[in-house]
DNA sequence: AAAAAAAGTGAAACCGGTATCATGAAAAAC
DNA sequence: GTTTTTCATGATACCGGTTTCACTTTTTTT
C-alpha cells in the first residue's frame, strides 16, 4: 500500500509530478517523465486513495441508491425482480463512469440527507418500487442530484424518469377491450397516492370511456401488493356476483397472484379471468398461463437515469428534467378472446 | 455544511474537545462543555465527513458487497430473488453497526484489489448465487477480511456461511424415496465445479444408496440454469425412453422450469415428474403445483456472515471458520406418492 | 541578442478530521 | 505545605492526496 509520495521519491519527481501523470495532465509533464512514473506505479501497484482525494476535491464519486424501507421490511428491498434488475443495471452504467454505488435503506429524509453529508455524495437515485410518504420531503431537501424512478410531482422541480404510464393503463385495457372485454377491473397497491398508478388508472378510465364504458367501484382493488394481494383479490372476485371478465394490475407480481388464486378456487384462466400485468418480470413467464403484460425496458431506464444524474451533476441549472420512456405490450396467454371463445390470446 | 472547526470556534474550545463529544469519550471532557458542543452540533446539523476520519484512522466503514458479474451479464445480478434478499439483510446488519455498503460487480480478483485499496475497505462479503471462476483466487489475495457465502475451499483458511448441503441433497431425495420414487435425477448448474452443489449431490448419492440405489448418467443434468435451463431438462426428459419419475433441481427456478416445461410438453406435474427444489424463493410459492423445496434461513445467513465478518475485522487471527446451516424441508405439492398413487404430497 | 512565452517541475498550504503528547488547575496523598 | 496524581483541555503533527503559485529552463518572438 504505497502513497504518492513512495511514488514521487522512488522515480526522483514531487508528488505534483506523480499527480499529473495520474490525471494524465499532458500538458504539465513531459513524456519521458510520465512514462518512468507510469512504470513504478504499476511495479508497486500504486492505487490512488479516494478518501484523500475526496477530502480536498469535494467528490467521493459515491452515488447513492436509495431504496425506501417498505412496511417497516428492510429485508425484502431487494426481493422485488425489477428492483434488483435496476440496482444491477445502475451500478454497471456508473461504474463505467468511475462512480460506485452505495446502497441505503432509509425511512426518512433525515436520514439520507446525513448520509449524504458524512460521506458527500456527489449525487442520489432514488427507486420506488412501491409508494413511500417521504418522497416529496427528500426532494425538496436534497442537498445533491437527485434522480427519481417511477414518480413524479408536478408542482416540484425535479429529475425523474417514468414510463408513459398513462399509455401503459390504456393500452392494457384497450387490448382488453379488443378481444372483448367489456366488465375491466383494476387493482394496484395504491390508486390515489402514486402518481405513476394514478396515470395507468387514468389511461384505464379513458380507454373504457373510448368504449362508453364505466368502471364499477366493486372492480376497483386498491391497496393489494405482491402475490398475497393478487390471492386477495382474486378471493373477492370468487365471491362476487356480478364479477369482471378481466382485470389490470399494476405489477406482475400482482398479476400472478390473482391468476393463482382464481385457479385455486375452481376457476379457468384465462377463460372466466383473464389479466393484464406491468413489467414483464420473471413471474410473468413462470405462471400458468404465461403472463400478458405491459413490458417496460429496464436497461433504457437505468441508462436515462443516470444521463440525468450526470447532467445535473456537470450543471447546477438542471434541476428539472422528467423522462417519459415507451412501453410495449408483451402478448402472452393470460387474457381470453371471449369474441369467438378462441382459445387464448391466438384465437 | 459545517466543518469541527466551526463548531470548537462556536463553542470556544478546541477541536479535540469536540472530536472527544463526538466519541463520547467521557473521561476525557466534562459533562457541561460536552452538554454545549452537542448544542451546537445540533443546532449546526453538524456531520463528520466520512473521507477526513478515514484518511487518518483508516476505518472506512465501507463493506464491499461482491456479485460476480455472470456471463459477461452484470445485469441479471440481483434479479436473483435469493441474492437480492440476502443482500437487502446483509445492508440492514451492517447499518445497524453504522457500516455501509458499496455493491461492485466485477469479474476478476484485480478488480476487486483495486476497489479494495483505493477505498480502503474494512471487509468484503462475496455473494455467489452461482459458479464463477475467481473465487479461490481472490481469497487467496484478499487485503480485508473476506466472507464468502455459498462456496468453500478445504485447503484454504476463509470465512464461509453454507448451509448444510449434504443434508439438504440428502433430504430432498430420501424424501423421494419415502414417497416411492425409485427413478430419481438432479440437476444443477455446475455439478462438479461448486463445492456446495457437490455437496447436495453427495446427499442425492447417500440417500439412493441407501436404498441400494444408483443414479443413471442420463438422470444427472448438468450445465442448467434458470428457467430456461429447467425447460431444457425438460424437454430431454420427454425425448427420454427410460426416463426418471422424479428429479432434485439445486435451485427454485431451475426446478419451476422443469415443471413448467413437463406441463407444456404434455405431462402431468407432479403424477408423471416430481420435483424438488432448493431455496424456497418466490418462484416456489407461484408455479403450478406449488414447488416442495430445501428451504434456508436467509436472515440467518446474512447475520452468521455479518458476525465472521465483525469478528475478522477485530481479530487479525480470525481468518479461518466455516459455519454451516440448517436446513427444512417445505413440503408443497410437487411431489407424487407413487406409493398409493394418492393426491400430492398429502396422500 | 534581448524579451516574452511556454514547458516542466516543485514547495507549501490545505481539506477535516484523529493521535499523541503537553499543559495548567484542582484534588489527593504524604 | 509540598509533592503527586487526576482531570479537563489544547497545540501540533499527520493522513494522502489536490490546488495554487513560484521557479527554472527551454523555446519562440521581436
Amino acid at each position: 500500500m504505497s502513497t504518492i509520495k513512495d511514488i514521487a521519491a522512488e522515480a526522483g519527481v514531487s508528488v505534483m509530478t506523480v499527480s499529473n501523470v495520474i490525471h494524465n495532465n499532458y500538458a504539465r509533464v513531459s513524456p519521458a517523465t510520465a512514462q518512468r512514473v507510469r512504470e513504478i506505479m504499476a511495479r508497486h501497484q500504486y492505487v490512488p486513495n479516494m478518501a484523500a482525494r475526496s477530502l480536498i476535491s469535494k467528490f467521493s464519486h459515491i452515488i447513492a441508491v436509495l431504496l425506501p424501507v417498505w412496511h417497516g421490511s428492510a429485508a425484502s428491498m431487494l426481493l422485488d425482480p425489477y428492483t434488483g434488475q435496476l440496482v444491477g443495471y445502475l451500478e454497471e452504467l456508473l461504474r463505467e463512469k468511475q462512480y460506485y454505488v452505495m446502497v441505503c435503506s432509509f425511512q426518512q429524509a433525515d436520514e439520507v440527507l446525513t448520509l449524504q453529508q458524512t460521506w458527500q455524495m456527489d449525487g442520489m437515485i432514488l427507486v420506488l418500487p412501491h409508494e413511500d410518504a417521504i418522497t416529496r420531503d427528500l426532494i425538496q431537501r436534497a442537498q445533491a442530484p437527485l434522480v427519481v424512478f417511477d414518480r413524479y410531482y408536478e408542482d416540484l422541480p425535479m429529475l425523474s424518469v417514468c414510463l408513459n404510464d398513462r399509455l401503459g393503463g390504456y393500452t392494457a385495457t384497450r387490448y382488453l377491450l379488443e378481444k372483448g372485454h367489456r366488465k375491466i377491473g383494476f387493482a394496484a397497491p395504491t390508486i390515489y397516492e402514486s402518481s405513476v398508478i394514478q396515470d395507468r388508472f387514468q389511461g384505464y378510465l379513458s380507454a373504457l370511456s373510448e368504449y362508453h364504458l364505466q368502471t364499477k367501484k366493486d372492480w376497483l382493488f386498491d391497496g393489494v401488493v405482491h402475490q398475497e394481494g393478487g390471492e386477495a383479490v382474486a378471493h373477492a372476485l370468487s365471491q362476487m356476483s356480478d364479477r369482471p371478465t378481466a382485470i389490470v394490475a399494476t405489477e406482475d407480481l400482482l398479476a400472478c397472484g390473482i391468476l393463482k388464486g382464481c385457479q385455486e378456487r375452481g376457476m379457468q384462466v384465462p377463460e372466466d379471468m383473464s389479466v393484464v400485468g406491468f413489467d414483464d418480470s420473471m413471474p410473468a413467464q413462470l405462471i400458468t398461463p404465461r403472463l400478458t403484460t405491459i413490458a417496460q425496458d429496464i436497461r433504457q431506464k437505468a441508462a436515462t437515469g443516470v444521463q440525468q444524474l450526470f447532467h445535473a451533476m456537470e450543471d447546477a441549472t438542471y434541476r428539472n428534467a422528467h423522462a417519459v420512456l415507451d412501453i410495449r405490450l408483451v402478448e402472452r396467454q393470460s387474457v381470453w378472446d371471449i369474441r369467438h371463445a378462441g382459445a387464448g390470446a391466438d384465437s
